[in-house]
DNA sequence: CTAATTTCATGATGTAAATCATAAAATAGA
DNA sequence: TCTATTTTATGATTTACATCATGAAATTAG
């Protein structure tokens, strides 16, 4: 992890937003910035946790490991995004690892001054608590989904949420390069049953697909995927 | 939902406990207790939220709907637990559902007023973040189990973590009266695969089952079927 | 620029767990 | 107390999905 000499813009993540600005400089003074190249850790599972992120340019995913090579991903993160979050807990160690999916810069804030900031401004404690308040709703909802979608729904979702979370470009592609595997990861499954779902859903002209971008083409489709069932 | 005369001790729940002394009294002014019977809903998924509950005696289940006869338990409460705390959040509505599994009397504080003693008190909102930190924490950990464990292990997991919350009676049997749907619910399965994966681990020696009553006479055991594969 | 490793692609096979089907207890309601 | 509903109990059948196997592209490394 290189250490970055031009650092971000201060007005990008909760913290920076939020806080007092007499408060600014001191964050100023604390942040270190970092870059990472693609496929680059930016901490691990069980890692002591010494301190929080902020994405301020690229990509990550933040995943949970389960055996040789298995894994959930939890979330994918983009820039003004916060991760390193759930270390914050009564455990000092990290409970996900964090990988860049793209060169990213991250800002890195010590765990001391950032107890400090949520001491000092109000603001920023009570954003950050709703912040986890909302992770958690999404966090249990997919869980449910998890517990009783089939994997086809579960698909359909994840790509909209994809497409919401990162938008698309100019030929509607959605802007996040994702292996199947990672897809398979973060739906809860293999890259083999992934893949067949994916190629479910371009014969059902929903998706479109050109290596590793993905178009929506029909978003009504997905969201009836995975709304099956769920009225009964 | 009838409403009880007798209030709760103002001490039990983390509102209580952490608000300055003497901010007490505007919450003895606003709280209302309610006592419900085993199987009464506090609030069901899709209403709008009006406020929180703290639970003064008794047992609860939080859980999401899905199908006609399908739900996912997210969570179990007792004496001191906060509920409807997930309708904090961006959406007006609660997320899920909370049913009584037992007599239960609760503590209802109106949003407003929850909302005014969190500016207030900056110690209960910041034990509030935190709390959100640990459920979120808990949250994607049974994600991951869920994504990749065996139901087996995680009908395991699920009765370690029961013992843990309601502790056991003299006889070593779990203070919950639990339906084996329920624990089915709990774990992402059947009704008629968590009454199998009961059998084997009755089997095993690792349990006993007298009616609803579960014992845990093997914890090493159950601890390791929530491991199998993890190490790889 | 070639070798080595990933990632992608698909068929064949196996299996964990859901679904279906019934019936006996247990609990509640009239 | 008798009926009705819910919970428990178990076998038989199906299926969605994981696993295994193998080869071809596509990256990455040396």
């Amino acid at each position: 992890m290189k250490k970055d000499k031009h650092g971000c813009d201060l007005k990008t993540c909760l913290m920076c937003r939020l806080c007092l600005k007499e408060w600014l400089p001191a964050v100023e003074a604390h942040r270190k910035n970092y870059t990472l190249n693609k496929g680059q850790l930016l901490f691990s599972e069980n890692d002591a946790v010494t301190g929080i992120y902020f994405i301020y340019s690229g990509k990550m995913k933040v995943h949970k490991h389960w055996s040789k090579d298995k894994e959930l991903i939890v979330r994918f993160a983009r820039k003004g995004d916060i991760v390193g979050h759930r270390g914050i807990g009564t455990e000092l160690i990290y409970p996900v690892s964090a990988t860049a999916l793209e060169p990213t810069t991250v800002c890195y804030i010590d765990m001391d001054f950032f107890k400090s900031s949520l001491k000092v401004n109000n603001e920023v404690l009570y954003e950050l608590m709703m912040f986890y308040a909302r992770e958690l709703q999404e966090s249990e909802k997919k869980m449910r989904n998890l517990a009783h979608m089939t994997v086809k729904g579960r698909i359909a979702t994840a790509l909209l949420m994809l497409l919401q979370k990162f938008g698309a470009d100019e030929d509607g592609y959605i802007n996040l390069n994702l292996s199947k595997q990672d897809l398979a990861s973060y739906t809860g499954t293999t890259y083999e049953t992934a893949f067949r779902m994916m190629n479910e859903l371009i014969n059902d002209n929903a998706v479109e697909v050109a290596g590793k971008n993905i178009k929506v083409i029909n978003a009504g489709k997905l969201e009836k995927l995975g709304r099956e069932y769920e009225e009964e």
